[in-house]
DNA sequence: GTCTATACTTTGATAGAC
DNA sequence: GTCTATCAAAGTATAGAC
């Protein structure tokens, strides 16, 4: 470790800290376990976030952080609403293809936070629901789209992308960007053959 | 609790307990967390499990094995494979809607158990994936599905049933049944108006 | 920055009386 | 079947030397 920056050292210890509880749950990890993994003992890891509380907090955030502002720079232009959606999808499905830890951690361990880090968060990731709900309701007043209520059918959308978790391995014979096609494809216009 | 008898005991102390580990997570329940909600001592509890992983593991085996029951009754006479997709589509979607705890498990929770535990479950799981993946090809070999890859379809799916843990509610405005319609509506056409 | 040593709490589980 | 009492192990976190 002593060869690397303070800041990659820091880095390999929030990234190994994001596998594991990716892989054994907040509460089923203990800064015992992510010591050994680090090869340091408990107590030095205290050099490097405050409370095991703080190290979760820090990890999301970050996280979210870096979608947000990449899903908000698509947006900086004036795009037609079939085209927002179109790279949305393809962003999100592949964002999070490429960081599977993370992407568990902000699906599965929200609520192991207090209250007060768990807010802070919720609120971004309102911001994510907001954003597909804001280019559905467009398609929709355009008459692109069915009258399915929008929060249902962005539910869906994210239930599908989130859910790759469980399934998909991006050493498999599907690429990430095969993968947005995909759920674009079945998304837009479903599994059934067009007559 | 002794107004009961000892199976209805034991129902509702593994429902408390599928409550508490649905909400704030397996690991992240301890027994006298349990023994406080049912108004017992811990070692009271050990008289209907005979340890916290076999808690676990009786919870969500129970659950799948009826899940699986009734999908198996749902095939047991020939029907056409467009029948069948929207009959487990909407009884999917309806039973997890009526069992949120036992869902949140499901999903959740599967890598707590130990190996011996785990394998018996996921060889279950295995089978709901079949039954689904099954009728997807009965579909392409007639012509009906468009040539996405069946296991990315079957994922898509689950993932859209699943998810509903994190935002459906059973008292809002969409009834169970509305919601299975919503979901074969997205699955099967998708999104966009039909032209 | 990393170590050793330690404080203190919470954990799952058992023994044995009633 | 539920209780009191108790245990060993594991949990997070801190103090202070180097």
């Amino acid at each position: 470790m002593k060869r690397h920056s303070f800041h990659q050292r820091k880095k390999i210890v929030y990234d190994t800290a994001a596998h594991l509880f990716a892989k054994r749950g907040y509460s089923g990890t203990s800064i015992r376990e992510l010591a050994q993994a680090l090869k340091l003992q408990k107590s030095s890891l205290y050099h490097y976030f405050k409370s095991k509380e703080d190290l979760l907090f820090k990890i999301m955030d970050d996280s979210m952080t870096v979608a947000l502002q990449k899903i908000d720079s698509l947006y900086a232009y004036d795009a037609p609403p079939l085209e927002k959606l179109r790279d949305f999808m393809h962003f999100y499905a592949s964002f999070y293809a490429g960081d599977r830890d993370r992407l568990i951690l902000l699906v599965n361990e929200l609520d192991q936070l207090s209250p007060v880090y768990r807010d802070r968060l919720i609120e971004k990731e309102r911001h994510y629901v907001e954003v597909l709900k804001g280019i559905l309701t467009e398609l929709q007043q355009q008459g692109f789209m069915k009258s399915i209520p929008t929060a249902v059918a962005s539910f869906a959308f994210f239930g599908m992308v989130h859910f790759t978790y469980k399934w998909y391995r991006q050493d498999g014979q599907v690429t990430p960007d095969q993968l947005g096609d995909f759920f674009w494809d079945i998304f837009t216009t479903g599994i059934f053959e067009q007559k």
